[in-house]
DNA sequence: TCCTCAACCAAGCAAGTGCTTGGTAGGGTA
DNA sequence: TACCCTACCAAGCACTTGCTTGGTTGAGGA
């Protein structure tokens, strides 16, 4: 019987290591004799420790999820202006590309695969979350003046989105730019435009 | 022998089923009994009009970026202004998802993969070519004075590019939104910002 | 009539796929 | 000593992968 959920050494190793290999070549395209190759055991031996392959891209982006999500919830629920906020979750979103690039690449590359099955379903919940939590500020900055009223919300709301997480692709931790000052020229950017 | 460039009805008929399947799932999560199922065919059949489904990624992505760069010359070469230039690159590369979205997605999701392999060499020499097309108009914009000169050239290429090509995953040709309303918008947002 | 040819089918091969099974080495515990 | 338990191995099963082979069909030309 696999360990549920303590700080198992080895497990978690297990864990970190598939992460890299699912988020480098997508989850389907990692095979388990892969993962146990690049952790020097064999592909038999992962399911000591682990049900299944989709169990083991599960735990990664459920814990991800629910970190990154306690930050929004914190963020949403202050009592900071709308235009602040969008800064603070822009922010809190290039510091989750920062910790967590693995889980960020595997949900830009296979949510949607995975959101086919029934198993993966919050994935989808998160996103109406997230798009809802995204337009609603925009609206609220418009409202509050901080913002253009010229701009189609939900097309401003898209570009924001992937524009933030597909920096996943190219952004690498201990890198020349920091997630801070990444943070700050996209913020830039993205208020003031880059014409002068 | 397979036909080799021809306007073979066939075959181009072949080429694009691959195309969809290549842009929806991935070139490596394609079977070739994937694409012969949507063409109506046993997948042995596929080997009457091609080599193999790597020639045919090949030829989908190549004949595309051909098309794509006569474009992005024509404008390099025009004797408009650095921001002028800026503005018809971005709204070629709208009309390049417009009209050919499976090619693009297939660039976006499979060029590091493929880009792997000799066959497909072109795909990082147009990479290296299009950020130093972009990354010269940028300067030179900032020179003109077109363009703030407190960014980071190479990081607003990123974002560029990134924002540029991403939208492949949400744009559907003929849906509420041209590839023109959407290029509009989206060189405000840049240029202008979203603030007031 | 005989032949050609594009387009396809039926069957299958070698290599890989996720996962299962039965077992074992070695440390801790009673 | 007897017993568990964690972590692993060796072997292999049922299935899928890209691709190959040898053949069939039917339309068109000489």
């Amino acid at each position: 019987m696999p360990e549920v959920s303590s700080g198992g050494g080895r497990r978690a190793e297990l864990l970190h290591i598939a992460g890299q290999l699912f988020a480098e070549r997508g989850f389907r395209n990692t095979t388990v004799r892969d993962i146990a190759d690049a952790a020097g055991i064999l592909s038999g031996s992962l399911y000591h420790h682990f049900d299944s392959k989709e169990s083991m891209v599960d735990e990664l982006l459920n814990s991800f999820q629910e970190e990154l999500w306690t930050e929004y919830d914190a963020i949403s629920a202050s009592d900071r202006g709308p235009r602040e906020k969008l800064e603070a979750i822009v922010r809190a979103s290039f510091d989750a590309i920062d910790q967590h690039p693995a889980e960020v690449a595997i949900f830009q590359n296979d949510a949607d695969h995975l959101g086919q099955f029934e198993r993966f379903a919050y994935l989808a919940e998160r996103n109406v979350r997230f798009r809802d939590l995204w337009t609603g500020l925009l609206r609220d900055g418009v409202k509050s003046g901080d913002l253009r009223a010229d701009l189609d919300v939900d097309l401003v709301y898209r570009f924001l989105r992937d524009t933030v997480w597909v920096a996943v692709r190219w952004y690498r931790p201990g890198g020349a730019l920091s997630a801070t000052q990444v943070a700050d020229q996209y913020l830039s950017i993205l208020l003031e435009g880059i014409a002068k």
